[in-house]
DNA sequence: ATGAATGTTCAGTTCGAATTGAACGCAGAT
DNA sequence: ATCTGCGTTCAATTCGAACTGAACATTCAT
């Protein structure tokens, strides 16, 4: 069951204006509609976050059904959608028995797992720049040059990953 | 000029396969591959994204004309990513008395800025959750899980721009 | 058996961003 | 005056990812 049993369709993002009325569900809405928004930027689909954004503000499992209903989207999107983001161990499916649903619930180490995927990435480019700047032939005093800017890159993206890892100890600090 | 007078069009993305003979042309071309499919984990376009890596490797200025030519792509394309670049701060754009021609080069806060830049985006997003979270009416005892999963979102990104500032330190350390 | 509910698949559609290329304005050169 | 080279603009095009919706297989209920 979702905390305020019935919801609007969460299509339209929204910032906080006058007259509008602050119930849970309007917030529940505002938040759905931004994750949509902010996911993009991390190369996933609008419904991927907007699925990720329900399943974070209710908590519990959510089924199947409930999500195409609730985000107004077709089953369809529903399926592939949540195929990802399981792979990507964001989500979790349930099972019940008795009922032939599968449900959702947001993974516990689901922003762990966001940022190891991102150390992953930055420490994965670091070494591809690096591996291009070591071709540069060493007695070639053109490419002297290029080869520091290109270290100067491989160092860039490795700075992120540590950085990133030190965001990652210092979530799992305070739990 | 560029570093080795001529250059083929960088149009094909290569791994280092047996029998490719290492000159620092292909290098050149295989870097500038690279970078053109990285920005766009940035949400950034191919081209913008090749015309950095062009920039780059050879550390100096390049003409625009130079731009199209050797990235093979129409005029029309280099004005428009130029202009975004340059806006960003990224490349820098010269003139020289005597030459109509525009000029660009990798600006040397070029990295400084992405940093820069994606710090902001964090704390923007922070900030975003956390008012979401604030305007849960506290009386609600059912909002209770949500704002602190909410907050616990907010605190995530926020540890994250904590994590590239501390990337931006370590880089400046060492120039 | 028939039907209803469930999730998957895939061909078709939509939609927007990236790119092109022609037209244009401008500035020097001939 | 004309021409050429330069960068900008914008309408048209391309291209791919996201999404839909119908068809399907499966399972359970009646």
């Amino acid at each position: 069951m979702p905390i305020h049993g019935v919801y609007d369709n969460a299509l339209t993002p929204q910032v906080h204006e006058y007259g509008m009325s602050d119930t849970i569900s309007t917030i529940r809405d505002d938040f759905i509609a931004l994750m949509g928004q902010m996911v993009e930027a991390h190369g996933m689909s609008p419904i991927s976050g907007r699925m990720l954004g329900l399943l974070i503000f209710d908590g519990e499992a959510r089924s199947f059904s409930d999500l195409a209903t609730e985000l107004g989207v077709s089953r369809g999107s529903i399926s592939a959608n949540a195929r990802v983001l399981v792979a990507r161990g964001s989500i979790m499916k349930e099972n019940r028995p008795g009922d032939r649903q599968d449900y959702f619930r947001i993974s516990d180490q689901s922003f762990e797992i966001i940022l190891q995927t991102l150390t992953q990435r930055m420490l994965d480019i670091s070494s591809r720049v690096h591996e291009l700047s070591e071709r540069i032939p060493s007695g070639d005093a053109d490419g002297a040059g290029a080869r520091r800017r290109l270290d100067g890159l491989s160092n860039f993206y490795q700075a992120i990953a540590l950085g990133v890892r030190q965001a990652q100890n210092h979530l799992n600090q305070d739990q």
